[in-house]
RNA sequence: GCCGGCUUAGCACAGUUGGUAGUGCACCUGAUUUGUAAUCAGGGGGUCGGGGGUUCGAAUCCCUCAGCCGGCACCA
């Protein structure tokens, strides 16, 4: 064995980590939990079989927090057993931020029996009862969990390959099926752990199947480091875009349009301020902006496979006495760009072919799945379609994903996340379609150097994509922009070029969104700012506050002279107190106050103070005024300035 | 769509065992001319999410529909 200092000693094989490390000190074998061979997580009675870089891990080793959250699901799951004995246990996984357990039970649990459990869960911890672990064979193991009536158990031993052991985690009297590794006892999972919230669950994700009942719950090694995680969750619900919507007065939701937003006059500023960013982003990489009608003849829908694939999550247009054709809201823009592309014989002269669309369009969401700006059933996509030969996939993908980097890098977003998702079961177009599609986009990928991920199965049913996956306030992982790559619409659609041979070829197309939606991106941007937008994405930029009448007259030369500038700006010459005031305007989120006296109005400045400092300092009016206009050059053009 | 929870004034919330609604902020009116996070006084405002039922009587109990919240499933 090698130790972590770098020793090597010999030891018999099958000599257990316990062995190892009492032979070692008595204390180090008391204060381990579990151990690491060659960095890999194992039970600590484990023998071990070969040479390995062995590492003892103690309760406060970060290692460690996965197995205190595991050991915790399985005390949960014997509490719950004990309660309401009946229940049957499923699978108990460690999650992100902790863990849950799936139950199946008649009647679903309520966080009213959190307290219940969680004290059972204390005496279950307080008895502190070894983690022992058997191999069972299949057969054994089948009929014990069969017997005591756990079938969900019996379906997932039958789940586990041929070439895996059946393992078996007993702690006291109750045992579940688990992979492991545990830790040596019940106890050390300590009382820094807390039951977060129930939820349905559909077993093994089939929506098909029974719908089990979940408790999700969450442990540390620590109670300063629960409390800290508490208090965490409290400060991301205080960031959460439909709070700030309201207190904002940026957009409301109601009940006869569900999934539908109304925009108030700032959000609607904020709106456009991203849309008209986007349109000179792309304006200047070559894409010619178009729009597409909003209802189209079903028929189009049929040849370009949406009917068949989401006819239920379309919006349908009630036929006319007149006119009986099935008019569709557009669920998506392709078809209408690639009507325009067909308009007029193209050239391979003329790829690629840009065309861009803030188009809006109306899906019909399931009623669970609507999330305020995160998943509406009326949004607005950056959308765009490319048509390109095979030959400049690459090249175009390549281009798309910089331009959507750099964008996200615009807003602070430097951690994307971005996944490559590939053909789905539901499918048009042949395998060599696919083969070459997912090709040349994972080479397009892997050629841009970004960390990716696969998301397999995931793809468009016309196409492999890319998604750059953004981050909510609470965790929550969004899809926003996307690069996907069809070889098959354009054909069903009948688009083609004429090559330089004169000869008809069908062009790749290139679906590409950048914030994907303008609602969603722009409700996770208000998260991400926690409301606190810079100054050239507020909808309103200062308030020119007076302090007593004197200044009204002064007050309404800055902000003429602030709108000259182009400046978005409010007067509040209200009979107030000026403490008032910047209250009022510091809870609206105003970045910029102005403040104005009769001091101020007799040497023309203003007194500053910007939000979330306590400062004041005073300025020339001119000078403040300029300074402010130039923070408020959006990142682009601020660029092109400095650039020349 | 599925499981659970919730829905009372513009917002945040009270409302005891069923006896036809309150508080704070906001809003309106008046007074106050104020130096960087709440000036004082007065006033108006709710068919308690919609519909149905039980009851002498329902915000409160039951049924149902809708919306919202948390998950799951879905996400072109």
């Amino acid at each position: 064995m090698t130790f972590p200092d770098g020793a090597h000693r010999q030891y018999p094989p099958g000599t257990t980590g316990l062995e190892i490390a009492k032979a070692i000190s008595p204390s180090l074998a008391k204060r381990t939990v579990a151990m690491a061979l060659d960095g890999k997580l194992a039970d600590f009675s484990d023998p071990i079989a070969q040479d390995a870089k062995i590492e003892f891990i103690g309760r406060d080793d970060p290692r460690a927090l996965e197995l205190i959250r595991h050991d915790a699901a399985h005390v949960l799951a014997e509490a719950v057993q004990t309660l309401w004995p009946g229940t049957q246990v499923t699978i108990g996984p460690v999650i992100e931020n902790g863990f849950y357990y799936d139950f199946f039970r008649n009647q679903p649990f309520t966080p009213e029996d959190f307290g219940a459990i969680e004290k059972k869960m204390r005496e279950i911890i307080a008895r502190d009862k070894p983690f022992t672990k058997e191999v069972w064979s299949r057969e054994e193991a089948k009929k014990v969990f069969r017997d005591k009536g756990e079938l969900f158990k019996v379906e997932l031993v039958d789940a586990i390959p041929e070439d895996q052991q059946i393992k078996i985690y007993k702690q006291g009297d109750w045992f579940d099926l688990c992979r492991g590794p545990h830790m040596t006892s019940t106890g050390k999972v300590g009382n820094a752990f807390k039951l977060m919230k129930v939820a349905g669950a559909y077993w093994r994700g089939d929506s098909n199947r029974d719908m089990l009942s979940r408790i999700y719950g969450t442990a540390f090694a620590k109670q300063e480091e629960l409390d800290a995680y508490l208090k965490q969750i409290e400060e991301a619900e205080k960031r959460d875009h439909r709070k700030l919507g309201r207190e904002m007065d940026l957009f409301h939701f109601q009940e006869e349009a569900p999934g539908s937003v109304f925009w108030h006059p700032k959000g609607w500023t904020l709106f456009q301020t991203l849309e008209n960013y986007i349109r000179r982003r792309q304006q200047a990489a070559g894409y010619a902006e178009v729009n597409a009608p909003q209802l189209i003849d079903s028929s189009l829908w049929v040849a370009s496979g949406h009917m068949a694939t989401f006819r239920e999550s379309m919006f349908l247009v009630e036929p006319r006495e007149e006119d009986d054709r099935i008019f569709v809201v557009k669920p998506m823009n392709c078809p209408g760009h690639i009507q325009i592309f067909k308009n007029g014989l193209k050239s391979y002269r003329d790829l690629p072919f840009k065309i861009a669309e803030f188009g809006k369009v109306h899906r019909f969401e399931p009623s669970g799945a609507l999330h305020g700006l995160l998943r509406v059933r009326a949004f607005t996509q950056d959308d765009a379609h490319i048509f390109i030969t095979e030959e400049q996939i690459a090249d175009e993908v390549l281009k798309v994903n910089d331009l959507i980097l750099s964008i996200y890098a615009d807003f602070g977003f430097a951690d994307v996340r971005i996944k490559f998702s590939d053909r789905p079961d539901k499918r048009i177009g042949d395998d060599a379609a696919w083969d070459t599609s997912e090709t040349a986009l994972k080479a397009a990928l892997e050629a841009s150097g970004r960390p990716w991920t696969l998301n397999k199965g995931e793809g468009a049913f016309y196409g492999p994509k890319l998604e750059y996956v953004l981050r909510d306030a609470i965790g929550r992982d969004w899809q926003c922009g996307t690069i996907q790559v069809d070889l098959n619409m354009p054909g069903r659609l009948g688009a083609f070029y004429i090559d330089e041979h004169s000869s008809k070829v069908t062009p790749v197309m290139l679906h590409r969104a950048m914030f994907g939606s303008l609602e969603r991106f722009t409700g996770i941007m208000i998260e991400h700012y926690a409301g606190h937008l810079p100054l050239w994405l507020s909808p309103l930029q200062a308030v020119v506050a007076t302090i007593t009448s004197d200044a009204d007259d002064y007050a309404r030369t800055a902000l003429a002279a602030a709108q000259r500038l182009g400046l978005r700006v409010e007067g509040d010459l209200r009979n107030e107190k000026i403490n008032y005031k910047v209250r009022e305007h510091s809870l609206a989120k105003v970045p910029v106050l102005l403040v104005v006296g009769k001091k101020e109005a007799a040497e023309r400045t203003v007194s500053i103070r910007r939000l979330g400092s306590e400062k004041q300092q005073t300025m020339p009016l001119d000078a403040a005024l300029a300074a402010l206009a130039a923070e408020a050059v959006p990142p682009d053009l601020r660029r092109a300035q400095q650039g020349g």
